[in-house]
DNA sequence: GTTAGCATGTAAGGAGTTACATGATTTT
DNA sequence: AAAATCATGTAACTCCTTACATGCTAAC
């Protein structure tokens, strides 16, 4: 009954460790540094920060009043259940952390999340794009000159978009096995995958 | 009260306008054919295509065993009043026709739609990808090396993307120019946009 | 002075999923 | 004989949005 769903919570456990915020903040960043959750909503946002409370996994502190006269803040900062939470959901992961939704979530944490987890989400996100590769090219053979063009077009841009994101994952798997192979401790050396974005 | 929604009633009358069809069929064809909806569940489908029924746009016919000894089908139909209503859902589409999930089941349904209907359409979902564009640029700039490398990938990753989509719409948006210019009588001469896929 | 942005919340409802229930048919 | 696929449906539940409610501050 206490179910404060998924990703949302995932997400906003990630800003938070990185420093506490309060929820209008947290809003902005949640669109613009995860990309994710465009145009959430106060609506689900709240509740979701006052269920982390509830769940001993945050702390509410009215900062009162710094500067300004401004409706005061309420500031959200991660416990140590917040924090180790967190580091558990990340090593999760299941089959649900390949979803279209979820993965860029999941990405963006990458920088918290150990090698192991990394390599399994990247794999499993790509098997997903190829299974859906297959789908279209299957249904592609299948249906061939009963579509009009603009049903055509439509899924050639599909089909394009599909593979190129595949391409991006296959530079970005190899990343992660170089790095395997030539630094083994973790926390140490480069980090990230570069800039695999022009091809 | 009998708001069966948005999408998936669009999608639903624009497949059964092409021929009748029983609802496991259509599932098939919404995610094979449509792009969108890739998992609809029966719990979704089945009283939407209820719902069809209930305001009269299509009937119901229990297809009596044709050749095997199947579980009688149930094969939609649209009624004259479901074909009208599929034509003027096409004409409004204001703004919620440019947003993801939307945009590209109005595409799929070009073939069927006027010309002025589907060049707002494709200005329109321009628009909100510049929009998104901006957004992501401007964010980029302000931030710049406050994130980590795997952040930064995916917002890389991401403007590509939506860069990607732009130029095909720019395309799109030439062509039907073109075809305004050189075709002016609806339903005639070459259809469809031609292949604007490779770059 | 009024529009835009900051800041927090609640109640109702929409759109969909999951899990369940049933049973025939085709393929392996 | 088992497993996959065809075929239809319902009830409960989840996650999120919309619409409402409030009030302050900065810019134009």
């Amino acid at each position: 009954m206490a179910k404060r769903s998924g990703v949302l919570e995932l997400a906003v456990l990630g800003l938070l460790h990185e420093s506490p915020m309060h929820g209008y903040e947290l809003r902005k960043r949640l669109s613009s540094q995860l990309g994710a959750f465009r145009a959430l909503s106060y609506g689900s946002l709240y509740p979701c920060l006052k269920g982390l409370v509830r769940q001993g996994l945050s702390t509410e502190s009215t900062d009162p009043d710094e500067g300004g006269t401004r409706r005061s803040k309420i500031v959200y900062q991660l416990t140590a259940d917040g924090k180790e939470r967190f580091q558990q959901l990340l090593a999760e992961s299941g089959p649900a952390a390949w979803d279209d939704e979820t993965f860029g979530v999941r990405f963006a944490f990458f920088g918290r999340t150990d090698a192991d987890t990394r390599m399994r989400i990247l794999v499993g996100r790509r098997a997903r794009l190829e299974e859906r590769l297959d789908n279209l090219k299957g249904s592609f053979a299948r249906t061939r000159e009963r579509l009009d063009d603009y049903t055509t077009a439509l899924q050639n841009h599909g089909l394009d978009s599909v593979e190129r994101e595949v391409r991006w994952l296959n530079e970005l798997i190899d990343v992660e096995r170089n790095r395997k192979q030539t630094n083994t401790t973790p926390g140490s050396g480069a980090q990230g995958p570069g800039d695999t974005t022009k091809e």
